[in-house]
DNA sequence: GCCTACAGTCTACATTGTAGAGAAGTTGTT
DNA sequence: AACAACTTCTCTACAATGTAGACTGTAGGC
């Protein structure tokens, strides 16, 4: 979409400037969210910075150690303010955040769900960690015992990532076609074997993510604070 | 690590069987459960099979149909009863089932969440999309309007994809160790950034993923049928 | 000047996916 | 049995990838 957000001269490198760590990662980044994830291969990457793909090891280990690098970029770009006394809103305003950050970032989403896979958790990026770290920082101080905080952020964030994860996955294949069914490309599934589905073409077809997502975190989010010990409001089972 | 010669039908020479899909695929997802995602190279998978890493061809396009193919068979073991009266109970016990399936193939949960992002709806191998059509049978046959049913499957869903992501990625990284900061590899990170997340160590290395997701799954049911109108009585906690 | 450290380059290689032509095997028809 | 029309499998070949290792250049301190 967005062709150039990031400081990097792609088709007339500015031939002598010292790369540094920053300059390849945000290379890097432009380059997945412009043309996908196989674009990133240290040819090409060292072509988009007029350097031999060879000098990319000195700014990274090895091409995992650059998707890492682009993972922590991108979140990175999430602010987490701790201190917010009302937990509530600054959770629901992290997911709409992070949110907007997968919709800007869609092809780096695989890495940020993937990633941490085959990386046990002291291992991965400081940056990566930080989100975590920060809303269980938000959670103590909002009162919740440190247990509590963590059963809150799992759910939360559990939701808040397969939500993204749905979303992303329910894109329009061909938004010239205005029958619902031939945008989605559902007119190829056999009507005996998925009938709910194409019937649901429709309501498929204009999705409202935001409000989802919403409602979503609304549930949990008052169904949490009633089944735990909760800080401010009251209701006890 | 093994010493590996080329001329030689390793493990499994089924020598002279005839190849088909089916045979590949598991053949395919054996190597993916036991040697990770990178160890399904065309010829790898050949050899497995004693045959031609070319003959495997026949039975998929290319290297990305067969991790969709893997992808499906995978899908398949998961048994969905359309016609369960107790929409809640039903939902509970396929989100029990599914996230036993992720334990049973970790390898896999990232070509389950991944694969979708790169193909439309529409495109996508037809087992994929069995779990989707069939929930929205169910919902709809409990009573619900199409509309809502596709708005308790995506809360589901994603919480449960959520879920399993977030549990897959707490892996113990040394489980002889028995301080908890060294189970998970924690003591590598800095004191100052990360105090909570290593106070919370002892927490994090006994994880009960089942009671875990279980507990999400009644907040969101519970909530799901508290803000949509219901076709039977709601489940209280 | 020379010395050392670091930044970047060059060459080389093993591994990958897969195109294209052909061989081997199977099945149907006579 | 003989042939033909297939399908299935194999062989060869090639371009692209990640990266090891040795090398060249350059910048600053003495």
């Amino acid at each position: 979409m967005s062709p150039e957000e990031h400081p990097v001269p792609p088709p007339t490198p500015a031939k002598k400037t010292r790369l540094s760590r920053e300059l390849v990662l945000s290379a890097a980044l432009a380059l997945v969210d412009s043309e996908g994830l196989d674009a990133l291969t240290m040819r090409r990457l060292g072509q988009q910075l007029g350097r031999d793909p060879m000098s990319l090891y000195r700014y990274a280990d090895n091409r995992a150690a650059l998707l890492d690098g682009v993972s922590e970029l991108v979140l990175n770009e999430l602010a987490i303010i701790p201190d917010d006394p009302d937990w509530q809103a600054q959770l629901r305003r992290i997911a709409h955040d992070l949110r907007l950050l997968a919709l800007r970032h869609p092809n780096v989403v695989p890495l940020l769900v993937t990633r941490p896979l085959s990386t046990p958790l002291g291992l991965r990026p400081l940056g990566t960690l930080r989100p975590l770290e920060q809303i269980l920082s938000l959670l103590i101080d909002a009162g919740f015992a440190p247990v509590d905080a963590l059963h809150v952020y799992r759910a939360y964030y559990g939701y808040l990532y397969g939500h993204i994860l749905n979303e992303l996955q329910e894109f329009v294949v061909d938004p010239d076609e205005n029958e619902a069914l031939l945008r989605l490309g559902l007119h190829r599934l056999p009507p005996k074997d998925f009938p709910r589905l194409r019937a649901l073409a429709p309501v498929l077809a204009d999705y409202d993510g935001m409000a989802e997502l919403d409602e979503g975190i609304n549930i949990l989010l008052s169904g949490l604070a009633a089944h735990l010990p909760l800080p401010g409001a009251s209701a006890k089972p």
